[in-house]
DNA sequence: CAATGCATGTAATAGGTTACATGATTTC
DNA sequence: GAAATCATGTAACCTATTACATGCATTG
């Protein structure tokens, strides 16, 4: 029973909750897990055989017309490989923000650009805020552990540009803001 | 004047603040910009003789007794495309958390397994956000670019912990909280 | 003298994206 | 009949981590 790759684990999550072919699984986490865990196809076809070669998932040839189409199930096997896994307590986690490296290294910067950058920033979250919400609207409301993810990564967004706007007022007002090369 | 990597732009932005070698560019990114912003060996090495071949970087062999010892040193085109990348507005972002792919996949959960991930997730971020401000206490008070990105690591973990621990209160406080598959 | 830290490097492995190739079906 | 969508797959490439090998210097 080993591990489970990090796109395996997408992919027999999504699998638990009903049959898929590989095209539908990356329109699924596109539009619901991408956020804060990918998968391309590059890694999704590849990966749905090795799932069936390690007896975790089923596939059935089911062409509609002309057009070639498998669709994967999961067995028993891989619904007890989400089960360790999903309660299983090693959780990654992880960052990766350009922006706030170039805020690091941002005494390079005169003022202008400084505030420029810091600008964007806000910009960027709070049309990904935005991008959020109108999804929820989408949805309509929701009540369950899925739906929570949504309201989480609309009070990210909410919180990213809070803070590079609360940045971009130190910056505009005087000695007490950050200090860049040249004022 | 091709596009830095990834790692190139830590360690480029890195050398602009003074001389480094290999080793310091692991140790200072690791107590720096690591929750950001990684970088390891086997990027490090290669990528600063990849920086030398390219003319942004020099290198001066500066053994310490019998140590060998390689100090890189910026150069001017280094700077102008330091300069070039930090003003530049094509700025990466993304997060990738197993927590929130889990709370996803919650339903699969039974009540007592859901509270156990919420419980472990809230004190993750809570031990974080300890640990940076723990950081905080140890350079004392700053006044610079580079020191408004620590306050923001603090205050997104408190961020996180704060959503978990709310989530950890909806769940149980009954009909209004998420719906797991029992409980 | 043992342990730790300074220092450089590589090989194996993993994980990932992008772009391309191919072709049928559905919708406008 | 053109464009979009459904559908599968791979090759090239990039990025990254981990573990290992090596060896000197410093500190206790």
């Amino acid at each position: 029973m080993s591990r489970l790759s990090p796109t395996a684990r997408v992919i027999l999550g999504l699998l638990r909750l009903g049959p898929h072919t590989g095209y539908e699984i990356k329109q699924t986490t596109d539009r619901s897990t991408r956020f804060f865990w990918g998968a391309s196809y590059g890694q999704i076809y590849p990966e749905l055989r090795r799932l069936e070669e390690a007896g975790l998932a089923v596939a059935a040839e089911q062409p509609r017309g002309g057009v070639r189409r498998r669709v994967y199930r999961i067995t028993p096997a891989g619904e007890q490989a989400v089960q360790e896994w999903l309660t299983g307590d090693d959780d990654e986690f992880g960052v990766r923000d350009e922006g706030l490296l170039k805020l690091f290294f941002g005494a390079a910067l005169d003022g202008e650009e400084l505030a420029e950058l810091v600008r964007r920033r806000r910009a960027f979250f709070e049309e990904v805020a935005a991008h959020f919400r109108g999804i929820g609207e989408e949805l309509g409301p929701l009540d369950n552990p899925s739906a929570e993810v949504l309201t989480y990564g609309i009070g990210l967004m909410d919180w990213n540009a809070a803070w590079w706007a609360a940045l971009e007022e130190r910056i505009g007002t005087g000695p007490d803001g950050v200090s860049p090369r040249s004022g």
